[in-house]
Order: C-alpha cells, then sequence, then structure tokens
DNA sequence: GTGGTCTCCTA
DNA sequence: GTAGGAGACCACA
C-alpha cells in the first residue's frame, strides 16, 4: 500500500446490529429465512463498490475488507471480567444472518475478517494505523462512537445509512472534544452496553467540560480535589482507579498481531457468477439483475447458491469454532430444466447438512453425561448462583417434576435447570418422606420453601434477553403460569424436532436422547415404579430425582444445540417460528380455560342410553337364542356368520370374522333384523361409555370445568390432536349423538360461537392443483359437489339427484385422500370397475388433479418428504418400499399431507393472531376449543354482533400475507348457548 | 397389569 | 382412500 491508495474497512459486526434494528424485518420469500440484516449489508456493499468503479466519485477505494468479532471472549475480559457481561442473547432472528453476511462478504469477492481474541475494532485501529503510516487514505464504514478514537486527518468515518462522512470537526460537534480525547472521555462515562463502568454521574457533557478544563484523564484525576462541585469530586476520586480500567478497556489496540496483510486487501474485480448464485439464494431479484447488468453475466444460467446457513460465535459464545462456510457458484447446463423458485437447488441442499449441524452431532455424540455431577440446590444462596450464571449465558435449559401427568392438576415437586452441557442442578422443593401415615408423610428437610423458588426464579423466567428452552413447553408454561409467571422468550425442543422430522418417529426426549446423543436417560418408571406399587415423583428420593431431572433438564439443552441450527440449515425455520412457537402459549390459555360441561344433561343421557340399550340387548338375546357377550366383535361374528349362517360375511387379517357397521347395514338392509339390533345396541353404547359416562369424570374440581390437552406434536402432517378427555371427536352426525353437544354450554349472560371454514381442503387443492374450473366454483360460491357431478356425468347443477351429487362429493373426498378405486368402491357400496370408471372420468374433466398427485408422489420419492404451502415438511421414509401396498399407502398419505396440512396451517395461522386481534377490538371473547377447521369461543352476549366479524376477518385472511390463495376462504358462525345449537 | 385387535367417534 | 383418540374385549404375563 502506498500513498494515494484508499482503504475502506468495514465494521461488519456493527453493521450487523445496527442494520437488524434499523431496517425493516425481511424474510426470504421462499421458506421465510430471516435476512432483512443481509439484504441491508449487501445494498451498502453495492454502493461503495459501485462507486469505486465511477471516476468522478472522489473517495473510492482501492482496498477494500470487512472486520468482524470473532468471538465474545477477548482480552478484555481478562483485564474486567464483567465486560460485556450483560450482554444478552441475541434476537432468534438475527442469528442465522451471522453466517450469512459473511457468506456475502465473500460473494462480493471481499477479505472477510476476523482474529480470535479481539474485537473487530482492535482490527480496525491496527489496519488503520497500518495504511495511514503507508501515506495511505482509511475509511471505516460505521458510525461507533467507540472508533472515533481512531479519527485522524487521513482516517475518516462513513455512516452509510446516513450517507454522512464523519471527520474530525464532527467528533468535536458531536462529543465536545476531538477525537484524541474520545479515549478519556469514554473512560469517564463508562458504556452501559459494553458494561465499562466510567465514573457515576458523569455523562458526556460533564466529561467533556472537566477534558476543556484539565486536559486529559490523569491531570483530572490527580487534581481531583480542585474540583469545585461536592458530589462530583468525592465520585471522582473514589471511582479513579474504576476510570483508568475503563480507559484500558475502551483504548483500541493499534498493535494487534494481524496474520492478514495490508496487500492481501487490493480490491479485486468482481466475481459475477459467484455473486449471482448468492443474490439469487437469498432472492433479492432486484440486486441480482444489477448484478447481472454490471458483470455481463447471463442470471439465469447460474444455480442459487446451496448455502450453509451457520449461527456463529456473536450467537452462541466463545466455546464454538466458527467459519463462515463457502460455495462455489455453479452454471445451470439447461436452465429450463430448472424451476425458476429458488427451492430449485434443494438436491444437495437435503443431501449435505450444514457443517456445524455435524460438527454439533459428533459433539454430541462424543460428549459423555455424569448424572453424579448435577447439583442439588438447597438453599437460596446457590439458587441465586444458578439463577445468575442463566442471566449472564443468556440461556437456560429446565424441567419441571410434578405429582401428576395433569398441569391443570400437577404440584409442583422439584425444578431441573442446565445452563450448559454437563452442567445441570435439581431444586427440590415439595419431596415427602415415603415412610409417612396414611397422611403420606411430611416434607422432606432442607427444601426452599416453594413461593422462594418461583419468586426468585420469576425474574428470569420472564427477563426477555433470557431463552428459556424446554422439551414440551406448554407443560412448563402452564405450571409456571398457575404460580403468576409469564413464561417468555422460549424454544421448544420438541417442536423443533417435530419441524424437522415430522413423520420420522417419536419426538419424546427418551427417543430424542438415543437417536442424537447416543444416549439412554434414565426411565422415569424405574423411578417410580409401575402399576399398584407406582409411587408419586414427590415420593421419589431426592437423590435419585436430581439425578433424573437433572439429566433431563441436560438432555434438553444438548438437545436445543443440536437441533437448533438444523432449523436455519434445513431453512424451515419460519414453519417452527410463526406455527409453532407463538401456538405454546395460545394452546395452553385454552387448555386453561376449559370450557363448561353440564354434568345433569350427560347423567340424564346416560340413563336414557342405558335403558334403550337394555331393550334392545333382550331382543338381541331372543334373536341370538343365547346370552352371548354383544360387546365381543369375536362372539357377534360366530354367531351372525356362524351360528346363523348369513351371507357376505368377510374376514379380517387376523381370521374372524368382520362385524363393521357398514356391513351389519347392508344385512339390516336385505331383511334381517339381528345386525340392525347389534348396530343400534353398538351405536348407544358407544355414545354412553365414551361420551356421557366419561366427560363427567373430567369435569376439575375447582374450576368446573372440562380442560382437554392439544397435542401439537402428534400429527405428521400438522393437525393438533385433543386427548384427556378428546374434544375433537364429539358426535355430531347422528340426532342421538348431537345430544351430547347440548351438554357443552356457555356460562350464564355468555354465549358460544362456533366458527368454522367451509369446505377449507377443497380450497386448498384447488390453490395448490390450480384447478380452474374449482377456483372459479369457489369464487362463484356454488355448491362445490353439484358442480364436481354437473363436470363429471353432464347433469345440470339445477335439480341434480342427490345420489348424483353424494357420488361427486365421495369423489372429491377421496381425491383428498389419496383417491384409489378399492376405496371409493367401498365407500359407495359399487363394484370396484365403476369406481374405477369414475375416478378416470374425473382425471379427464380435471387433469390437473391428476397431475398434482402424480408430481407429488414424485417429489416425495425423490426427497422423502412433502410440503405443505407455508413450508411445513411431512416425511415420508418409507415411500420407496418395496412393498406395493405399503408404497401405495405412503403415497396416499403423501398426497393428502399438503392439503391437509395447509389447512392446519391456515387454522394455526388464524389461532396466533386470534387473541390479539380481539383485544385490539376490545372485545372480550376467549378461544376455547380447536376442531381442525372449527374454532369455538365462549363470549358476552352483548358482544357477539360485535365479535363475529372480527373472529371471521382473522380467519378467513390467515393465509395472508405468507400466501395468497387462488380462492377466497370462506367461514361460517354462529352463536347460540350450547355447542350444537352454533355448530 | 400390559398390549394388540376391533370398532367407532371426529375433521 | 387421509389424519387422529378412546373404549371394550381378550390373550398373555
Amino acid at each position: 500500500m502506498k500513498k494515494g491508495d484508499h482503504l475502506f474497512l468495514v465494521d461488519g459486526s456493527g453493521y450487523i446490529f445496527r442494520a437488524y434494528h434499523a431496517l425493516p424485518p425481511l424474510t426470504r420469500k421462499s421458506d421465510g429465512l430471516p435476512v432483512g440484516a443481509v439484504a441491508g449489508f449487501c445494498n451498502m456493499l453495492w454502493k461503495l463498490l459501485r462507486e469505486a468503479r465511477d471516476t468522478s466519485v472522489r473517495d473510492t477505494p482501492t482496498h477494500f475488507a470487512v472486520i468482524f468479532d470473532y468471538s465474545s471472549h477477548t482480552f478484555r475480559k481478562e483485564i474486567y471480567p464483567e465486560y460485556k457481561a450483560n450482554r444478552s442473547a441475541p434476537p432468534e432472528d438475527l442469528i442465522p444472518q451471522f453466517g450469512l453476511i459473511r457468506q456475502a462478504t465473500k460473494a462480493f469477492n471481499l477479505p472477510c475478517i476476523e482474529m480470535n481474541g479481539y474485537e473487530a475494532d482492535d482490527l480496525i485501529a491496527t489496519y488503520a494505523r497500518m495504511a495511514e503510516e503507508a501515506g495511505a487514505e482509511v475509511t471505516i464504514i460505521s458510525s461507533d462512537k467507540d472508533l472515533m478514537q481512531l479519527v485522524t486527518p487521513n482516517v475518516s468515518m462513513y455512516d452509510s445509512m446516513k450517507d454522512k462522512q464523519i471527520g474530525i470537526p464532527d467528533v468535536v460537534e458531536k462529543w465536545g472534544v476531538p477525537p484524541e480525547k474520545m479515549i478519556d472521555l469514554q473512560a469517564l462515562t463508562g458504556d452501559s452496553t459494553d458494561n465499562v463502568p466510567g465514573i457515576p454521574g458523569i455523562g458526556p457533557k460533564t466529561a467533556a467540560q472537566l477534558l476543556e478544563e484539565f486536559g486529559d484523564l490523569d491531570t483530572l484525576l490527580a487534581r481531583a480535589g480542585d474540583i469545585k462541585q461536592q458530589k462530583r469530586r468525592e465520585n471522582i476520586i473514589e471511582h479513579a482507579e474504576q476510570a483508568r480500567i475503563s480507559r484500558q478497556l475502551v483504548t483500541l489496540k493499534k498493535d494487534t498481531p494481524v496474520e492478514v496483510g495490508l496487500e492481501e486487501f487490493g480490491l479485486e474485480p468482481q466475481d459475477g457468477k459467484k455473486l449471482i448464485a448468492f443474490l439469487k439464494a437469498m432472492e433479492f431479484n432486484a440486486l441480482t439483475r444489477r448484478a447481472a447488468e454490471a458483470t455481463g453475466v447471463d442470471a439465469s444460467s447460474i444455480a442459487p447458491a446451496q448455502l450453509k446457513i451457520e449461527a456463529v460465535a456473536e450467537a452462541h459464545g466463545p466455546d464454538l469454532d466458527v467459519e463462515a462456510g463457502d460455495f462455489e457458484p455453479v452454471e445451470i447446463k439447461s436452465p429450463s430444466a430448472v424451476s425458476p423458485t429458488a427451492r430449485s437447488g434443494m438436491e444437495n441442499f437435503t443431501a449435505t447438512p450444514a457443517d456445524l449441524v455435524k460438527s454439533r452431532t459428533d459433539e454430541a455424540l462424543a460428549a459423555r453425561f455424569d448424572r453424579s455431577a448435577y447439583v442439588t440446590i438447597r438453599d437460596v444462596a446457590t439458587l441465586q448462583v444458578w439463577i445468575d450464571e442463566a442471566m449472564t449465558s443468556g440461556i437456560i435449559a429446565f424441567d419441571t417434576e410434578t405429582n401428576s401427568p395433569d398441569p391443570m392438576q400437577a404440584d409442583v415437586v422439584g425444578i431441573s435447570l442446565a445452563t450448559r452441557p454437563g452442567r445441570a442442578a435439581y431444586i427440590p422443593i415439595n419431596h415427602k418422606s415415603g415412610d409417612g401415615d396414611l397422611l403420606g408423610g411430611g416434607l422432606v428437610e432442607r427444601q426452599i420453601p416453594e413461593q422462594e423458588v418461583f419468586a426468585r426464579l420469576k425474574p428470569l423466567l420472564e427477563d426477555r434477553s433470557v431463552l428459556k428452552i424446554a422439551h414440551g413447553m406448554k407443560y412448563g408454561w402452564l405450571i409456571m403460569h398457575r404460580h403468576g409467571i409469564d413464561l417468555h422468550p422460549l424454544d421448544d425442543t420438541m417442536l423443533i424436532s417435530y419441524v424437522l422430522d415430522a413423520g420420522e418417529g417419536s419426538h419424546s426426549m427418551d427417543a430424542l436422547c438415543d437417536r442424537w446423543l447416543g444416549h439412554k436417560p434414565m426411565a422415569y418408571k424405574e423411578l417410580i415404579g409401575s402399576g399398584k406399587s407406582s409411587v408419586t415423583f414427590d415420593k421419589v428420593p431426592i437423590e435419585r430425582a436430581a439425578e433424573y431431572a437433572g439429566e433431563d433438564a441436560d438432555v434438553t439443552l444438548r438437545l436445543w444445540r443440536l437441533l437448533k441450527p438444523r432449523l436455519a440449515a434445513d431453512s424451515i425455520a419460519s414453519v417452527y417460528e410463526r406455527l409453532e412457537r407463538p401456538l405454546i402459549p395460545v394452546l395452553a390459555r385454552m387448555e386453561e380455560r376449559g370450557i363448561s360441561v353440564d354434568r345433569q344433561i350427560l347423567s340424564r343421557l346416560s340413563g336414557d342410553f342405558a335403558q334403550t340399550a337394555a331393550a334392545i340387548e333382550d331382543d338381541i338375546y331372543k334373536l341370538a337364542g343365547e346370552r352371548i357377550n354383544i360387546g365381543s366383535p369375536k362372539q357377534m361374528g360366530d354367531i351372525l356368520f356362524g351360528k346363523m349362517g348369513l351371507p357376505g360375511g368377510t374376514k379380517t387379517k387376523t381370521g374372524q370374522w368382520s362385524t363393521t357397521a357398514q356391513l351389519l347395514e347392508e344385512l339390516a338392509a336385505e331383511g334381517h333384523e339381528l345386525p340392525r339390533k347389534i348396530v343400534d345396541w353398538r351405536q348407544l353404547t358407544k355414545l354412553k361409555s365414551t361420551y356421557t359416562d366419561a366427560l363427567p369424570g373430567y369435569i376439575h374440581p375447582r374450576t368446573r370445568r372440562v380442560h382437554t390437552s392439544y397435542a401439537l406434536a402428534a400429527t405428521s402432517t400438522g393437525r393438533l390432536s385433543s386427548s384427556e378427555p378428546n374434544l375433537q371427536n364429539i358426535p355430531v352426525r347422528t340426532a342421538e349423538g348431537r345430544k351430547i353437544r347440548t351438554a357443552f354450554i356457555a356460562e350464564p349472560g355468555n354465549k358460544l360461537i362456533s366458527a368454522d371454514y367451509s369446505q377449507i381442503e377443497l380450497r386448498v387443492l384447488a390453490h395448490v392443483a390450480e384447478i380452474p374450473q374449482l377456483t372459479q366454483a369457489f369464487a362463484d360460491g356454488i355448491d362445490i359437489h353439484a358442480m364436481t357431478a354437473s363436470e363429471m356425468f353432464g347433469v345440470p347443477v339445477k335439480d341434480m339427484p342427490a345420489e348424483v351429487r353424494r357420488r361427486a362429493k365421495a369423489i372429491n373426498f377421496g381425491i383428498i385422500y389419496g383417491i384409489s378405486a378399492f376405496g371409493l368402491a367401498n365407500q359407495l357400496s359399487i363394484p370396484r370397475e365403476e369406481a374405477g370408471q369414475y375416478i378416470r372420468t374425473y382425471f379427464e374433466r380435471f387433469p390437473g388433479i391428476r397431475d398434482y398427485m402424480e408430481s407429488t408422489k414424485a417429489f416425495a420419492r425423490q426427497y422423502g418428504y412433502v410440503e405443505t404451502i407455508f413450508g411445513r415438511r411431512a416425511h415420508y421414509p418409507e415411500i420407496r418400499s418395496s412393498n406395493p401396498q405399503h408404497r401405495a399407502f405412503n403415497e396416499r398419505a403423501a398426497i393428502n399431507a399438503p392439503i391437509q396440512g395447509s389447512a392446519a396451517d391456515i387454522i394455526r395461522r388464524a389461532m396466533v393472531r386470534m387473541e390479539s386481534a380481539l383485544e385490539e377490538a376490545k372485545l372480550s371473547a376467549r378461544m376455547l376449543l380447536q376442531v381442525h377447521d372449527e374454532l369455538i369461543f365462549e363470549t358476552a352476549e352483548a358482544e357477539v354482533e360485535a365479535t363475529i366479524p372480527v373472529i371471521r376477518d382473522v380467519m378467513e385472511n390467515a393465509a395472508m400475507p405468507a400466501v395468497s390463495l387462488s380462492v377466497p376462504l370462506k367461514v361460517d358462525a354462529r352463536a347460540a348457548h350450547n355447542w350444537d345449537e352454533a355448530h
């Protein structure tokens, strides 16, 4: 480097944080990867480099480098351990951008400089000095005041966001001192963001005034006694040493032993292919175009880069090795063979997981578990040490141990924590001595009182800068909420696993631990025993409980370290961020609210059902000629098809007579009396045992309401499931069954509102398969099954026979289910040949549907998964099975999953937005239940009219803005005192 | 007591 | 033909 050269030094790390907060959030269109800061960074580089070729602009670079922080562990920590100790974890949607910005730097063919143990600022200071000594000009691209001490006549700064040059006069104007006194000024004022102490009570104005008067810090400290203001004098004398340490901290190191010399920074020509490959991968279309124009490269001939998206040191602390992944541009041989979307580059994407994931997998498998190392916290002082540790690290995994799997009933027995792999603790709270009398024995000694534990934990668990991690967070959230704690922000390893691997097996902690960490954790059963001899967790000895619970927290933390980076690497972070994580508190509140169920109505119905069933029972014994067990399909089949010799009997796969309702109905239609009676008896006993007898047992003793439990990670498609009790299968089909719904009621003065999507799955099908007739029919609001019938059979929609419409309806459902001639024939009770003919006719009329089904199958075969319109994946690892039946089953499931799953995603989006929408409209409606395409609310009677339009609006627009559907969504909503009338 | 099978309730 | 949960029966331990 020589006189006349001009070195540009970009403060990359500073830029990331500033851009993140200053620029509007932006995500990659195809998958929601957050890229706002990356976009700002690329635009800035583009602008700086474009001007480099523009000779009319004076300040053009000849040399260029982008400088990054390497890790949070630097020599300043040795001087002052608290330095930057207050820094919180970066926001979740910033983390993947650290790595991306390094890759952007490489894509622009610029040196990417970082160095272990030093901050970016020290490298910048060193390079600026070297360049200035060589006679060159330097421009530092940053507006950070920490760098202003470097400004000289030859070194200036440039604020790229405000497009403002910062020279000596600008520093004086802003801070009241010249650049060379900035160090002393900062030593006096300190810096709260970096935890530099300074002197209390002295801000920039006072500091500038003092330096003006005394000249420099040393003189000031030496003559502090001369200061007139008493308080200020005392402060300066008392904190003089603190100011000296602060000066050491803010002084940038100009002699960093840099490994890369200035000669390496000479500006190289742009590598158009590499730059375009990166910009295309980011989906920065405007910039891609401009880059193509400027470099003369045909953008369509370059494949989007297959990026390794990594979180780096700023996000995870000093223990993680950092390397920004590099890539080589790939030219497309026949551009037409590649789909225009960014997903075209996926083939290798799934086959080469990010190095970070690889290294973390290796790390996880190599790690050992040592249960004896876990700490038992039995006093407040120790508890506070762990809380402080978590506050500092910004991350904590926890697990709650209770005496019941029902979070609405459970008492907390203990809480375990983990702050890093292998470092875990257990707080016993309510352990009881097991050998007590019938009352169960007293509280074990030396446990911190429950109230004290929660009071201490509350500030940590509610701190925005500390990420709380649990496996199955909804349970923990509910437990904490019952203790007045609003848990946030949070991560759930079960849901991360679910988003990554739905369809690839269990997401239980034990299974994931075995699969990913190669370790079988202590079994719960081993601890509490089984059957009669089992005990509740509060009877487990604290020593054993600590090992078990500590391990759970430890495992959770390790799984998080391993799985979380895969979200970005697999580019489905937005599914987790928008469809899973925000739903945790929403569902938890729904469960907590419960729904009112009228015990009297159910009890009366039980009596009615029992009476009718008993009468039928007598008839059956007479018809059968013996008192067999009607509830036993085995015995019933022997009577019907053996003893009585009825025709049409088929065997199940275990060789027993099949006695399904459908078969019995057919026999009944032929005039056989017994099958009819059996069907009626089964219906009544089913309603009685599953609903009217079982539901009252779920009424909570305190709330007097029924609280179901929703599973977020139970289905392969993205649907929720409901259990204990399952409120997603309350009868509706028959008049008898519907009576059960009248027992689900609103509180006095309130109404239930039921709002359900009309034909949402067929609408999704019309959208994804792009079927013009379907899209048009939905736009026009026509009866979709009648339209289908009309297209297929040539019958006019007006005065269509019910049977014709019924068949079309069955076919429409069949399509959604991945139709087969066998299944359709079964459904319609017609010959398989006839069903096959229907399907052929359907495909002739709607060829787009066959194309959709074929391409979905092909996609699933190639990648092993399919995707919803929001990017959720459902995996079908066995779709390549050599067993034709098995394979066909997987194909049908793969065809169904994008449709069912997209509908599930839509209602999830509606649910995530619903509470704030109601709140904004100042409405008090509470969301209680979800039944796949229906939401149930309870609200004050007076607000019903105002509430329905708000609910409808949120639901009908739930896909926007992520996806603009080609068909409108329609929601029907009604209010009534009970669920039957509201539906 | 546990687990598999059959049946039936929902979207 | 898709996705679930649950009760009853029954063979096995």
